[in-house]
DNA sequence: GGATTCATGTAAGAGGTTACATGATTAT
DNA sequence: ATAATCATGTAACCTCTTACATGAATCC
């Protein structure tokens, strides 16, 4: 999205910038790069240096860059997925200063309210003390989660917006 | 746990009562029996029936039985791990009617509360915004899953020590 | 007569981790 | 001199999922 990369260079900055969030090691980072291209979403060519080993570097095709725009402006349906793929599709967010972020926390929000009502009313009718004890935990995190979007994800994508 | 099961048996049983936490299908479960037989936490035995498919009966060794016991009366280091692990633990507890879970309980508490210091420290100290978002994001987390341990954990494993 | 229960598995694949392998260049 | 950086990968393995395979007995 910035530019042709070549490996080396990708993981550098994932590493750095991402690598509290979703980390790659090398060796699935290269095993992941011939899968993109064979699946016809990256693009390489080989760049030969006197001084340092060739790098192979690659660019995202159109239909690369389109399965990763929907990708990054849909919202998660699985609570689980919170921790790592929304954090991550923040960080894109910021980092590529893209417009849309603010509807992707709304649309988040929606998403995690009805997945806590849902577990609310099967909590209630749930009678088996272990189950009633799971939902709450469910329901803990549900609302540990919406609270942060609203007073902590929802200001930092604003703010992203009115400087970009 | 509860004397010799066979495998579908055992799927029958987590399938009812823990599958909402931790699921585990057929062919995983089989294929893991025959491991766990291989490490010599189980040995079994084959029982035929007239009307019926053979069943393989699995009991649990010296060995087993005490490696279970380790695992349930261990806290869980990784905060990702409460969901999976931690609820497990509390759901053997409980059907086990087992002695030790208001110990196991705090001290997950004291466990997280480190954990949540020790995050809180790091977010001080950061300038990243989108790292600060994370640190952020983990700190709520930990927050609603201790007050979770406090305001309902507590309460269940105590109800279970009462009646057992 | 058709679906579910009982009871066992194997095989292939997806996604990720760990270990191994190479080798020059540049910074300390 | 030694360590880190640059730059690429392969191989084996682990865990879990999905699909496939069988076949009698019993419930509706």
């Amino acid at each position: 999205m910035t530019g042709p990369k070549h490996g080396y260079e990708i993981i550098q900055f994932l590493g750095t910038a991402l690598g509290s969030t979703w980390h790659i090691g090398t060796s699935q980072l290269y095993t992941l790069l011939k899968r993109l291209e064979g699946d016809n979403l990256l693009r390489s060519s080989l760049e030969t240096q006197d001084t340092r080993p060739s790098k192979r570097i690659f660019s995202l095709t159109a239909e690369g860059k389109k399965l990763f725009l929907d990708w990054l402006h849909a919202s998660t349906e699985h609570v689980r997925d919170l921790r790592i793929e929304f954090l991550t599709k923040l960080f894109f967010f910021n980092r590529l200063s893209l417009k849309g972020g603010s509807e992707l926390v709304l649309a988040q929000i929606k998403v995690l309210e009805q997945i806590r009502e849902r577990i609310r009313q099967r909590q209630e009718k749930e009678k088996d003390p272990f189950k009633r004890l799971v939902f709450g935990f469910k329901i803990a995190t549900a609302e540990a989660w919406l609270e942060w979007l609203i007073k902590q994800a929802q200001p930092f994508i604003n703010e992203v917006q009115d400087n970009g």
